[in-house]
DNA sequence: GAAAATGTGGGTAATTGTGGGGATTTGTGA
DNA sequence: TCACAAATCCCCACAATTACCCACATTTTC
């Protein structure tokens, strides 16, 4: 449940549809295909959630009241952003909402890629770009990571 | 009953009505469709619940007693007072009032941003600049939350 | 290589969204 | 109390979107 694995690369069609591929689904339980939920990822990107997964992160955010202050409140509104609730058709396909197509810019050619609980949903051109890298930048990005990491370790 | 969800455009016609989205009408009971509480948000946008929600909402505002301060008055007063009671027209619709119209400065095209058991209604211009952050501001954001939560943990 | 399962595309019917006419109710001022 | 204007409600009509269905190409499995 909490380790999904795979990048797969999928066609939108001219409805705004996406076809989950057999293997993507085969990880999640029968049931949870018909309440999946997309949203905007941080990046140009999509995100798609079970919706079980999906309220588990929101939980998170629900721990804190909305009295407390505007910035909790933008906080959590940003978080919870295009959430769309969406089930599989006959033919396994998903039709994502317009605005989302249009936030993450996908074209006809996509790729999934499943990482934890989530999968990512990038156009294929901006997905290679992001995962174009040099070692310097590489080896830039590790250190970063690095140094974030201790603080938490405490 | 707890996890609204759905982002969705809708239009306000020249008669002020919004017609609700089937897909956020599914997730109320069919019942209380003929029992919703809009008001004034906190930031420049309505919110709308089902009257048990909104019930639920003030049982967090009388467990503070009226006598403890003047401000704690004008709070419940001011927060209670907008609240309409409005049910859904044969074509699916609400009809907002005037005066809330004008406080959330609804044109004709808003975003109806479900969370929780609230949905928010924005203007989708003002809705749109809302959500858009920097990275700088969204981690200030972020920080700020991480800081929220920890009391409530203890 | 054949059969099964999956991916892709599109047509059509049903549902939903949007707009507006006009009757009824409510409020206001003479 | 009446007349008038404004707001609200109840209809209907059309446009747009979505769900459902089928066909066929492609890939996988045996």
């Amino acid at each position: 449940m909490t380790g999904l694995i795979g990048e797969f690369s999928c066609k939108l069609d001219g409805k705004g549809r996406l076809s989950l591929p057999s293997k993507l689904r085969a990880q999640w339980p029968e049931s949870a295909l018909h309440t999946l939920v997309v949203n905007r990822g941080f990046e140009k990107c999509l995100v798609l959630y079970t919706k079980e997964d999906w309220l588990a992160e929101m939980e998170k955010l629900n721990a804190v009241d909305d009295f407390m202050s505007p910035e909790i409140r933008r906080f959590k509104r940003i978080f919870t952003n295009g959430a769309n609730l969406m089930s599989i058709d006959s033919a396994q396909r998903i039709l994502i909402p317009k605005k989302l197509l249009e936030y993450a810019g996908l074209g006809t050619d996509v790729v999934l890629s499943a990482n934890g609980r989530k999968v990512e949903i990038w156009d294929e051109k901006l997905y290679d770009s992001e995962l174009n890298v040099d070692s310097n930048e590489l080896s830039q990005l590790a250190q970063h990571f690095h140094q974030q990491r201790k603080p938490s370790g405490e």
